[in-house]
DNA sequence: TGTACATCAGTGAACGCGCGTTCACTGATGTAC
DNA sequence: TGTACATCAGTGAACGCGCGTTCACTGATGTAC
């Protein structure tokens, strides 16, 4: 063995998270292997020493993109306690829609993926019911679990489309509707609790 | 002129509703002009005498997709008033999550159309423009503006995020989802106009 | 300690292939006589 | 009524080009002696 055993692993990874970022920031078609590769500072030819197909390595980095998005979320999200609705804000931001290569992979790329290979679609699925229950885990206790669910379902849906809609906007129209939705949530969210 | 003068103009509208379908079913890289001009019965190199570019016919289908889509939601929700919440459920329905060729055309493009060329991207933006503005219309007078705006923003991006979720999700996941989705818009509107 | 060697991550040229676009043409049509 | 003609929507072969993938190779490295 040559080789340091884990340099390759790293090579690997640097891979991966320039897929993440450059597929969400210009859409899986427009990214080519070589041009990954380039941004991980290689050529394109090793490309094929990691993985078996660029459908591969866009399954992995539909995980990596939703790590790196949560990350970015929380950060973000800055002093603020980690609840359904200070996500919602978050996620709902001008900063987080003008930076789709830091962003959720659902929004940037859920319709592509859709139409995607099995894998990529397993993958896709899979990052969605993360996304699912990790905001059902932020609902406080006491709420019914079908009642945590449809908050928690419907709370998802308006980020994702929020952040789909702004980015097809006017700019000038996004400030506004962003700011709309999180004010829809806020109370649809909070009445919901008083209800409860 | 020798040939009947609305002769082009159908010809072009059949190509246009050709790839206004064919888009939202595979993706617009996925579907090559000459896949566009097979679907409308015709060759591909006559495509040019009716469209200066791909881009120039995926601008134009932008609207066409979301006229049809209205055409057939209107169908969807069969009897019912045209409300807001009626609207949102017949959208939320299994019907539209499986027949993307025949959906709205923000969800099942979106993403893709926001990285578009400009022509795209405006026709993207009048297409969200006027699907906003047709809600809000359907939100009755007694609610001030800036509610009616609120909820129609809300109520959109709950829509077309539940869409694409429920496209990405694992088929068994579907349904539920979107009963959640749009358990969650009753409650949400509902609750609304009550505190009003 | 120094040298020859085996390994294998990474290189770069090459391959088919499908795409968007171009262009010389064809042949169905309405018009002029 | 019949024929020659001009028009132009539509045809189909061809063009570059960039893509995903393959493959013979190279050269930096740890190991054996």
């Amino acid at each position: 063995m040559p080789w340091p055993k884990e340099r390759k692993a790293q090579t690997r990874d640097r891979i991966v998270d320039a897929a993440a970022s450059a597929f969400r920031e210009a859409g899986v078609e427009q990214v080519g292997v070589a041009e990954v590769m380039r941004r991980a500072g290689l050529t394109h030819g090793g490309f094929y020493a990691h993985f078996d197909s660029k459908d591969d390595l866009l399954a992995e980095a539909i995980g990596r993109a939703m790590a790196d998005s949560n990350a970015n979320l929380d950060r973000l999200r800055g002093g603020s306690p980690p609840g359904l609705l200070e996500t919602a804000t978050a996620y709902l931001s001008a900063q987080h829609t003008g930076h789709p290569e830091m962003g959720c992979a659902i929004a940037a790329l859920g319709p592509e993926l859709t139409r995607g290979g099995a894998t990529v679609r397993q993958s896709l699925a899979r990052a969605i019911r993360k996304r699912l229950d990790g905001l059902i885990a932020l609902i406080p206790g006491g709420v019914s679990q079908e009642r945590q669910r449809r908050q928690a379902s419907g709370t998802l849906a308006c980020m994702v489309g929020g952040v789909v809609l702004a980015r097809g906007m006017k700019q000038s129209e996004r400030a506004g509707f962003l700011a709309d939705c999180r004010a829809f949530l806020r109370e649809a969210v909070a009445e919901a609790d008083a209800v409860e």
